[in-house]
DNA sequence: CTGAAAGCGCTTACAG
DNA sequence: CTGAAAGCGCTTACAG
């Protein structure tokens, strides 16, 4: 292994100056410069990281803190993470995965010393590891938003997708718009704040209409948007459209809705949020959607935390992105009846 | 920061013997240890793990290399990358995700020293990357496989895949299979493995069954679902059966058949393999799929390279899985004519 | 069984 | 503009 020493030895300096050169961190003379970076060239030298970081007190690696993510089928969700880890990069840092749940595990590994920074994803309105983050002093940014609006966060911008959904259905001529969201284990107080703020958001854009809310929340997964299907037959017979927050439900809400009678999107039409193109592509017939910014939140939120680790920025960031709508088939006019 | 030299002297020890209580490298009396572990809990003591690796030169940080994966809509990588993190994490590593294309960028990550071993994923058939990790000596295990079989690796038993699946095809009388893959851009001998190896088998399973092999390759998107499904209408009309190696086309394939008249399963069945249950359930009808056993591989990946790190192992671990078999709705009787 | 000390490969005041 | 030296917080032979 060549060594900062032996940089500095075939350049005849001394290591710190090797070191400034690296760094840029002070002026050095040119001819000086020259012979250490053709050193550095010769020897084909690359500076060791953890001596680096143990010296600066600066690892450069930032962790994405995720509750288990391996058994679901959520197409956005590696969206995000390949978002943070190019963003990431692309500003010399690495990220790491931590797959946390028990906020014991968490202090361990927040007092290690390994990471400047905490990414955190799937954040609840009340989120305990949001406390424990700040009592570590570790600075940190939020995919989502608790309840409190003075951290750092990057999220979908509901309120405008929602708002956007709701206009696009209204300009075919609806009016009983219902909105399927997802169910949660979760205690009360404890669930996303996504599902909070979607139903709000739903609640305000619907008003000027009239109609009565209809709210259903199931599982993500098929058996749940199956039963979306017929609670929405049973309990909201009227509505004429749905806007659905549960990417995992999807397929389980078009064809339970068909084995009910209600065809897509003559009978009932139908609008995918917070999802991918991709996935909308994959129903019959194609979804409309509103596809998740997913790689921008992403990339942003790596972003947000580097500045804040870097002092760029005053003000804890805040940055929200609506869903863009992407038509597919799934949208029709309002029936007459 | 409460350090080692802290705990030490809380304790009435040298901070060797500290060191020697947590890592249980050295036997220590049982009154020293008690007086150890009771200062470490009041104090509240964790080992920073930067020094740590620094002294030990082992970061116990292990890198997953993978090119770009954002756009991807691939169900089966995230349960890899997951299924991965878990088992790192599960053995006291990290996982860092690089997201890395050009060779260049990549020795400039393996000198540095930040990763003790790396997972390289999607792996060519004659992969340069490879090369690089051999020449740089960092410790590797592929989720793929090269040409040559002499690496550790982990990968899908695609030989046991395609003639399990068309065994159960046979089963339902079908003589006449033939294959959907996907197309890739890299030049040829580049491939994923993958590519070849299916193919391989394919032309193996059918042989016994006398008719012609029918293979087509298309992108992995709906798009390309479309372009297999009138291809095979068009060149290979005596198809009954397909069995599909694309996950990201598998919904495109449906629509497409059906849009030129060929229902599923009645006059063409279909068999999804390497992908997951939850992707097929999606599709109308839902899929008889082959599920990708990819959190199974992630964590064997993680836990030869880190045997492999360990000197637990002796000859280079190799790990065949196949895909089980979910039945749905896509395969049925073969027609008669 | 325990300790004193060197060393891992850098960064960073501090002098000059 | 450059260097000598302390220090980051551990691990690990080596003595005793």
């Amino acid at each position: 292994m060549v060594t900062m020493r032996d940089v500095a030895e075939r350049a005849n300096v001394s290591i710190a100056t090797v070191s400034f050169v690296i760094n840029g961190s002070k002026r050095v003379a040119p001819e000086t410069r020259a012979r250490i970076e053709a050193a550095i060239q010769e020897l084909n030298y690359r500076r060791n990281v953890v001596a680096r970081a143990l010296a600066s007190s600066r690892t450069r690696i930032l962790a994405l803190l995720h509750p288990d993510l391996e058994s679901r089928p959520n197409a956005t969700v590696i969206q995000f993470v390949m978002g943070a880890a190019h963003g990431a990069r692309e500003r010399g840092y690495d990220l790491v995965l931590w797959p946390v749940n028990d906020d014991e595990q968490m202090s361990h590994l927040l007092a290690g010393g390994l990471v400047d920074g905490v990414l955190l994803m799937e954040v609840r309105i009340s989120d305990p590891r949001v406390e424990r983050l700040l009592a570590s002093g570790v600075p940190f940014a939020l995919i989502g938003r608790t309840e409190k609006d003075d951290l750092p966060y990057v999220d979908i911008d509901f309120a405008a997708t929602i708002e956007l959904a709701v206009a696009h259905l209204r300009s075919f001529g609806h009016e009983r718009i219902a909105l399927v969201t997802q169910r949660t284990k979760a205690q009360a107080g404890h669930e996303p704040g996504r599902i909070m703020r979607v139903e709000s958001a739903y609640l305000d854009a619907i008003a000027p209409l009239g109609a009565p809310p209809a709210i259903v929340a199931v599982e993500g997964t098929s058996a749940g948007g199956r039963e979306a299907a017929s609670v929405l037959g049973a309990d909201f017979p009227g509505s004429t459209a749905v806007i659905l927050v549960n990417e995992g439900a999807s397929a389980g809400l078009v064809k339970g809705s068909r084995a009910l009678g209600r065809r897509v999107p003559e009978d009932l039409s139908i609008i995918s949020a917070a999802t991918t193109r991709e996935l909308g592509e994959m129903i019959e017939p194609a979804l409309t959607v509103m596809a998740a910014p997913a790689p921008q939140l992403g990339r942003l939120a790596a972003d947000a935390l580097i500045d804040q680790l870097e002092g760029v920025q005053d003000a804890p960031p805040h940055v929200l992105i609506p869903c863009a709508l992407e038509p597919g088939q799934s949208v029709g006019p309002a029936p007459v009846d």
